[in-house]
DNA sequence: TTGCAACCGGAGTGATCAGTCCGTATCCTC
DNA sequence: GAGGATACGGACTGATCACTCCGGTTGCAA
């Protein structure tokens, strides 16, 4: 809880290009791309990159939670739509949309043997409490199932980025956002 | 075409151990584990292993196609079944279930900037066919909507195994399932 | 403006990994 | 069971990568 001094303004400026830059590049590459590649995208010596980050594993994850904060940041932006229905499905739809590369990066931390851990648990919560705050309204509203949970909502964000990468137009989505609203009254 | 003449007993041996020594690294470890490691799993040189693998690449498709070649061959067993609609869902359950980290290596090789090229194309395309059998079948006895094609089925089997590793239960499936059926008749 | 702390670049280091090579062992044919 | 073809193991090589270190540069306070 050491509140560090405020970076040089080159230095933020640099941090701010580097994260930029290894979004771009892991995205386009591959997590398996170097450091020095980013360094180069961000036209920074690879020294810049390790003083920012102490190694690779924590760009990944700064990396992750920006994009985690991003998520949790549309969840509380459609919190104040009228309809609860349209805010939760519009909410879906819109991370699967900018999902580009999005869920990777978890999984690439994954198999780095990296769990989700004390640096992401607090974004990853506070997605949580916003998907949880739009369940519980379209819920309440009708105009979702009451039988998942925020769990559930999330595995299939994911899954539903997933789906997304392998046939890129919206019927895969338009299949589960059917599938939330309940089964077919037979 | 070159049909090469059988190989030698040892020799057939030694590389279905290879391949399923890399199944078990690879799904434990990421597929960034070392060759030489895979080899030592599968108590074996890595001369060995590259000698029935040309290169990493190689072994990882090997890997991909063998899996793919399993979910066909689970399409067409359950393509027998009379009730058309149970055995398509069976079927995206199974497959689900089984999936464990049988996606991943798609997204593996995909990293390793290889597309689904002339070595998986031809098991692709089994699975694509057997797949498009079942869903038909199960289209016309009204078990499933008839707005969705093959491509959307398999995209949302990928998400449905993604959906499935981050919560471990049914939930997620039954969501997809459900919207497989259609929309709710409101 | 000056002085110095904070920051920068990028050559250098050690470790790791994919893939090769060849002397040795094993299989199979006759 | 002998001989030749086939396959094996694992030391070795070259390339690559994450990360370090330090001489030089830049921003900022006074």
């Amino acid at each position: 809880m050491t509140t560090a001094r405020p970076l040089r303004a080159d230095a933020q400026r640099n941090r701010a290009r580097v994260l930029a830059a290894a979004e771009r590049v892991f995205a386009e590459r591959g997590t398996a791309a170097s450091t020095e590649e980013v360094a180069r995208a961000a036209g920074v010596g690879v020294g810049t990159v390790f003083r920012h980050f102490p190694n690779k594993e924590a760009l990944l994850q700064a990396l992750v939670v920006q994009r985690l904060a991003r998520v949790a940041a549309d969840a509380r932006e459609h919190a104040t739509s009228p309809d609860a229905g349209a805010a939760f499905f519009d909410f879906f739809a819109t991370v699967v949309h900018g999902s580009g590369t999005k869920l990777e990066l978890v999984d690439a931390l994954a198999e780095l043997g990296i769990e989700p851990n004390e640096a992401v648990a607090p974004v990853a919560e506070e997605v949580t409490e916003a998907v949880a705050a739009l369940l519980q309204r379209a819920q309440h509203a009708g105009a979702v199932r009451r039988d998942i949970d925020v769990r559930t909502v999330i595995a299939l964000l994911a899954g539903a980025s997933q789906a997304h990468r392998y046939a890129p137009d919206d019927r895969p989505l338009a299949v589960i956002l059917d599938g939330l609203q309940g089964p077919i009254a037979q």
